[in-house]
DNA sequence: CGCCTCGTAGTGGTCGGACCACTTGACTGG
DNA sequence: CCAGTCAAGTGGTCCGACCACTACGAGGCG
């Protein structure tokens, strides 16, 4: 009897695809944790080095954690662990491709939320006015950045579509430190975010669906805007 | 003087914010070639074991590629190939988060669709009406996946949002097999799926942007909710 | 008896070196 | 001048050793 694999591309790309089949095909659950990389690399006939970066590969990905010492395992597969590298793409995008991004977050962000009018509790509602609260408290832009960031954060967690949080998330962290260049080179930003963020507040608060949708779009299509003069002047 | 560096998780993961920096920094353009694992290995004071699982790690990511007997390359950096990795979020993601994926897909396919449709060219239109009619002249399964695959990449792609066409795209491989089975299992759905897609032609080519962006969520919308219902059921 | 400490086996993390497979370009012979 | 050949250099793979850390149980202490 052959081995059956009969040579696909590079050793480690076929061990990478095996343990990503495993955990498709529910032979591996989320959490549970794997045989050793030695143990692996034997079963596999390949070498430990080449399975260590089949596992370093699946790890970047979010579907693995290696804990050093104890195993591996697999992660709880849930959105925020398999979009983390989604944060890589927006860190490495620049020019027109900058603008691409934010085009998408407007969409998605607007989406959730108007989404998030609608289903809001009342928790979440007084979580989103602690962060508000907070950013316009400090003068502080690492402060300001960190409450922003939460905002929208709760924001989109509010929606109810976790996927479409962590997503968000992504393509936050870049277009946010942008944001922060953008305060230094232009008096008032701060100011009109501050305004933006009420606006959105208020609809919220209002469980008004389509303003909240129009706010949204209008936060993000400000900044939207303002890179697409920065790259055409 | 000390190496500056004071030991930050792993000298691997060390490698990889190394690496990536570089190309942040714009000290590696596109395309360029990266000094050999060697030395670059010798560089950072690392091994070459290390150095490669960094390299493997950003391979798979998309932000570089290695070719065999010539080099490591810097990849072009567009969007689909930094989201090649979004296509395994969705093969890995089960149940609720499955519906989640297609929510967002929704969202960004009907916006998609509605832009295609105020953009489109004449060109771009006959691209899609020749995969519509290649869709509906065959009965072989595969063959209409790959139509309907190919149909829709070509309308997001008609939107002028190439980031947005390749999330499109990393999200439609797992959803498209799910429809596979779902023609197996309920008579009729070709025949809808054909209709559903004949309205979104017919927005396009009535340039009409609320019409497609209608005609478009009600097409994923279809399999978001006979996908709820399953999970309910 | 119960808790704490310490040792130890086992795990992932790193290293260095050897060899293989492939690409590339210069060199050689026609 | 061209085609074929060959050698240097690159990524791909493998091996075996050792280090750093974790987990868990044996043993000692209270």
């Amino acid at each position: 009897m052959d081995e059956g694999a009969p040579q696909k591309g590079t050793v480690t790309q076929r061990a990478i695809e095996e343990i990503k089949a495993m955990i498709a095909e529910g032979r591996l659950e989320p959490g549970q944790r794997l045989p050793t990389e030695r143990e692996l690399a034997a079963r596999l006939g390949i070498s430990r080095s080449s399975m260590r970066e089949a596992v370093r590969a699946l790890t970047v990905m979010g579907v693995l954690e290696a804990r050093h010492g104890s195993g591996i395992y697999v992660t709880a597969l849930e959105a925020g662990d398999l979009l983390e590298t989604f944060g890589v793409v927006a860190d490495l995008s620049r020019g027109p491709r900058l603008v691409e991004l934010l085009e998408v977050r407007r969409i998605l962000e607007s989406t959730a939320t108007a989404l998030a009018a609608a289903r809001i509790t009342d928790d979440r509602l007084a979580a989103v006015e602690k962060h508000l609260a907070a950013m316009n408290a400090t003068d502080d832009p690492e402060e300001i950045l960190a409450h922003d960031l939460a905002f929208h954060r709760e924001i989109a967690s509010a929606a109810g579509n976790e996927t479409m949080a962590a997503i968000l998330d992504g393509l936050s962290s870049r277009t946010f430190r942008a944001r922060v260049w953008r305060g230094y080179q232009e008096e008032g930003a701060f100011a009109r975010t501050r305004r933006e963020h009420a606006a959105i507040h208020r609809a919220l608060a209002a469980r008004d669906p389509e303003a909240a949708r129009a706010a949204a779009a209008a936060h993000v299509g400000e900044v939207e805007e303002w890179l697409r003069a920065q790259l055409g002047g």
